[in-house]
Order: C-alpha cells, then sequence, then structure tokens
DNA sequence: GTTCCGCATGAATCGATAG
DNA sequence: ACTATCGATTCATGCGGAA
C-alpha cells in the first residue's frame, strides 16, 4: 500500500497557489486529480491571465506536484481546451501533453466532452466551439479503474422508443443519450447496461450560480466514479467554485480543493450546504498551516 | 484569380501515390482536400502499414503537394485518430499538427467527429474509441467558408435525420435539387434553421456492401458543402473506395481522386455507377499520362 | 407489405504466445 | 528484451429471411 492520509484527513478547500499548497502534502497522497484549470487568457484577475505562449512553462511546476502527490496506481484528469488565436488554434495543449510525457505522465487517453448545450454565436470563419478535452495521465500503465461504476443503458433510446410507442414514452429520459450517466439509472433497471465510450455528452451548466464558465457536477462525477471507490481520496488543485468537491460528497468520497481566492472557498461551502454535507468541510487550512 | 482547371476538367480516379501524381498537377488547382489517409500500421497491403514513428516523416511530402495544389483561400480537411501503442495514446497526430504548421499551414480548426457506432471490445484500462479527429488546415486566415449550406435545424441535428436518410432516400431528389439533401430540407421546412457546431454525429458506414468504407459519404459531403461551391474541384488523394467522389457527384462538385490500386478504383467506379452517375466519371488517367 | 429476429461485420485493443 | 501474430472481447447497424 502506499501513503495514505490520517483517517481522519477531513475535506479540505485550501487558499493558495497549488504548486505551493501542495508542496505541503506528503507523496502518493490522491487515487484521483481531477481538474479544470485556468485556460489561457482567463480568469485574469486571479491566476493574471497566463499568455498561451508561456501556458507550458506555467503548468509545468504544478504538474510536477501533481505527480508527486498521486499515488502510483491513481489518475489525473485534466480538462482543457485550447483557444483560437489569430484566427488559428494555438498550441499550447498539444505542447502541454509532450511536455507532461517528458515528465513522465503516460498520456492514456484522450476523452471528448461534448457540450450539448454551447452558447449561440457566429463567427465568419468558425463554428461554435462544443467540445473540451479531457485528458488521462496515469503513473503508470496499470491504475485503478472501475468500468462497471459508469455503465449506461444500451444505447439507441430513440429507435426502442419508436418501437414501443407508448410504453418508453412515459420512460423518455433525456440525460441518458450516448455516454450519459448513471443520474437517472433507476430509471432504466432491467434494461442491459453497457459500457460507455470516450466521447461524454453533457450539458454545460446553466449559469445560476455567481460562479462561471464551471463544468458541469456530471464530469467530475463521472471520472470520479470511474477511478475511485468509496473513501478515495481527490484532488482539485484549481477548485474554484467547488464542482469536485459537490461531486466527491454526493459520492462519498473525501477531497482536497485548493484555489487562490477566499470568496471561491465561499462560493464552494455555499454548494455544498445545498447538497447537505456543510459539515464535512473542514473550515480550518489556509494553505499555511 | 486563380489557377483554374480547365473547363474541360473531367473528374477521375487517378493510380498511384499521391506524392508523384500530384507532382504533375498545376498549383492552386483545388479548392477543397478532404481525405482520410491510411492511419498507422493499417492498410498494410497498399501503403505497407506505416510506422507510427515514422508517420509524421510519410506524410510531410505528401502534404507539400497538397499545399502547392490547393487554392490560397482553400481548406484542407484531414481525418485521423492516433492508435493506442504500448497503453498509451501516441502523439504522431500531435506532431503531425505542429509539423504542419511548420511548413506552412494554418491550424484553423479541429472538429471531432463522434462514431455512434464504433468497433466492440472490452480492456482493463479504456473504453471503446468513438470519436476521430477532423483537423482544418488552411493556407490563409482569409479563406472560403458557406456557412448557410450546412445549417440545421434547432436541436438535434444528426443525431436523428442525417442518420435515417436511407440510401433511396438520399438518391431520390438528387437531381431536382442538387444539394444532396433535397428530401431532408424539405422535411425541415417551418423549422428554425442554425449553424452547426464543431462536433459532427454521424454512424461509420456499416457492412451494407461489398466494400467497406470507413469514412460514411456524410462526412466528406458535410466540408464539401461547407467549403465550396457548386462546380469547385476537390481532391482526395488518398481516394479509396471513393467516398469523396460520391459526396461530389451528389453535390456537383469536381473531383480528383488518387491511390494506389487498381481495385479501389474499380470499387469507385461501381459505387459512383450506383448513384446514375458513372458517365461523369473519366477512365484515361493512369498516373503515367 | 410490414414487423421482427438472427447474424455477420466493422480505422480496435490487450495480453499471451511464439520466434 | 524486443517484435510479430493470434484469440477473446463486444455493440451499433443493416441485411435477409420468417412470421
Amino acid at each position: 500500500m502506499t501513503t495514505q492520509l490520517p483517517a481522519a484527513f477531513k475535506d479540505q478547500y485550501l487558499i493558495g497557489d497549488c504548486r505551493d499548497a501542495l508542496a505541503q502534502v506528503p507523496p502518493n497522497t490522491f487515487d484521483l486529480i481531477v481538474t479544470s484549470p485556468p485556460y489561457a487568457d482567463s480568469r485574469k484577475n486571479t491566476y493574471g491571465g497566463i499568455h498561451p505562449d508561456e501556458y507550458v512553462e506555467w503548468f509545468l511546476p504544478r504538474a510536477e506536484q501533481f505527480f508527486r502527490v498521486l499515488k502510483p496506481d491513481g489518475t489525473f484528469i485534466l480538462n482543457i481546451k485550447e483557444k483560437a488565436v489569430n484566427g488559428e488554434r494555438h498550441t499550447y495543449v498539444l505542447d502541454l501533453i509532450k511536455a507532461l510525457r517528458e515528465q513522465g505522465w503516460l498520456w492514456t487517453e484522450e476523452f471528448i466532452w461534448h457540450k450539448k448545450n454551447t452558447f449561440p454565436g457566429k463567427w465568419p470563419n468558425r463554428f461554435r466551439d462544443s467540445w473540451e478535452r479531457c485528458l488521462q495521465f496515469n503513473k503508470r500503465r496499470k491504475f485503478k479503474m472501475y468500468q462497471d461504476a459508469v455503465k449506461v443503458p444500451v444505447g439507441d433510446w430513440a429507435e426502442s422508443r419508436l418501437r414501443n410507442l407508448s410504453e418508453t414514452d412515459k420512460r423518455r429520459d433525456n440525460s441518458s443519450v450516448g455516454s450519459g450517466f448513471g443520474k437517472n439509472v433507476s430509471n432504466w433497471v432491467g434494461r442491459e447496461m453497457v459500457y460507455p465510450t470516450n466521447v461524454l455528452h453533457l450539458a454545460t451548466e446553466c449559469g445560476n450560480k455567481s460562479h462561471s464558465a464551471a463544468f458541469p457536477v456530471e464530469l467530475p462525477s463521472w471520472f470520479i466514479r470511474l477511478f475511485t471507490k468509496e473513501g478515495d481520496v481527490v484532488l482539485d488543485p484549481f477548485g474554484g467554485s467547488g464542482t469536485t468537491g459537490v461531486a466527491c460528497a454526493e459520492l462519498d468520497r473525501r477531497f482536497l480543493l485548493i484555489d487562490l481566492l477566499e470568496e471561491y472557498r465561499e462560493v464552494a461551502l455555499e454548494r455544498l450546504s445545498e447538497v447537505s454535507l456543510q459539515g464535512r468541510l473542514e473550515l480550518a487550512g489556509t494553505g499555511d498551516d
């Protein structure tokens, strides 16, 4: 077995730069790292709006910490998408993949997050960008993976609906298309379950909170179910509004979130209280204890 | 205006390596290049099964010809996907993107082709691979793009409608409308039309014919409508069974297909005859005239 | 003429076996 | 140790034959 957090470990939201905060965390601590880092030129008020050309340089020392604190059989999921710069897709994500491999990471897989409801928009030379990369990296070729936890109903619900006219109309559920997620699995009891693919169909979360650009809770939730079991420990080094924490709370995983601003943690606290689990969150850590 | 093919240009299927065949084509000839090259380690009987580590080296001299024969405001669409090697995704596609940029190409966009029906299989460390990249490259920042030609009804677009078009349905109204989707469009009258996104939902063509076309006709068709107008000239340097030619015939575009084997051209001829357009295909060229 | 069921078959990947 | 080949796995699709 690898080094474990003490059994008394409480879910935490640390304030600070994950590069510094993680330096004080023991190696081989986390079963899963799932995060959506600030994209290049975004979140200028906090991370300073990293220039695309400097993104890899900015990311690598943090990824070095990720590598250290991830268990040998753990997984690192990186949700990211390059922006268009000067009419062209920037290559910093490609460069980052190659740089991470040189750092020792294995680029195991690239999942596609298809954002079903993207914001309308039209440009003279491109369409709406409705997908993002979810890059999977590992330290070793053998890693933990609980595929049964993300099984989905056998496909083509549309066709079966056409066959059984009235019967299936009642059961119609829009959340389980394609590689949809087990949120409404109970509705599909009795149906044959199959393994999903590497394409995830999820709607972006509609802007209802005081935070923006968040990924939907189903995204970390899916990877958490796939790569961890109950009681495992998950890290989100760019915790933001705490979506990963919400997913962990719902799934009985422990978590460590890190981000720069106190107000992010406040939002996270609010959201965790909404899932009636605010008692879980340890309010102590500020990154310097 | 750029150099044009003579007005008497006939659709052709050349036998040979596109690297050599294109050397005899005038520069700035094509409005669009859309192709699905042999993937690494595949099609061993013809292209020799290019090793992943040598793929970029193999591809670049051919891409140099593509650059020369593409019009300045034309587009190059490359359908490709890296394979898993030794438990890891190989990086040759990433390397290829970067190498093409060094060759002068602009990496304008990356479309995702979501393959609804993918090959089965279960492995301990990954799910089925159900998406491929459609990389868009351009010579200049300003290029021709006819966005209205690919508008779709609001809501699900290819999820159900395009896929459900049978062969006869697609054939029926081709002559009268010329768009190749006349019947379809008529069904959508009254529905609000919107621009699509950069995610395409298409099923791979299954074993319905005597040949196997990995590339559904809707894929080149979509890009042909988006980047060309009637009468424009399209190149597929890895023409295979002629799917791109079929799409061009249906859409009243002219085309040049190139591939190594005589038998590929025979299959292409057969398929073009099925869309009642075999008279269009010039049988002369064998790559050495 | 419909509807339904069975079956073959795909840009696949891994692990084991053989040279 | 490294490469090449083979078998097992498994699901969306469209075809043909049967009811």
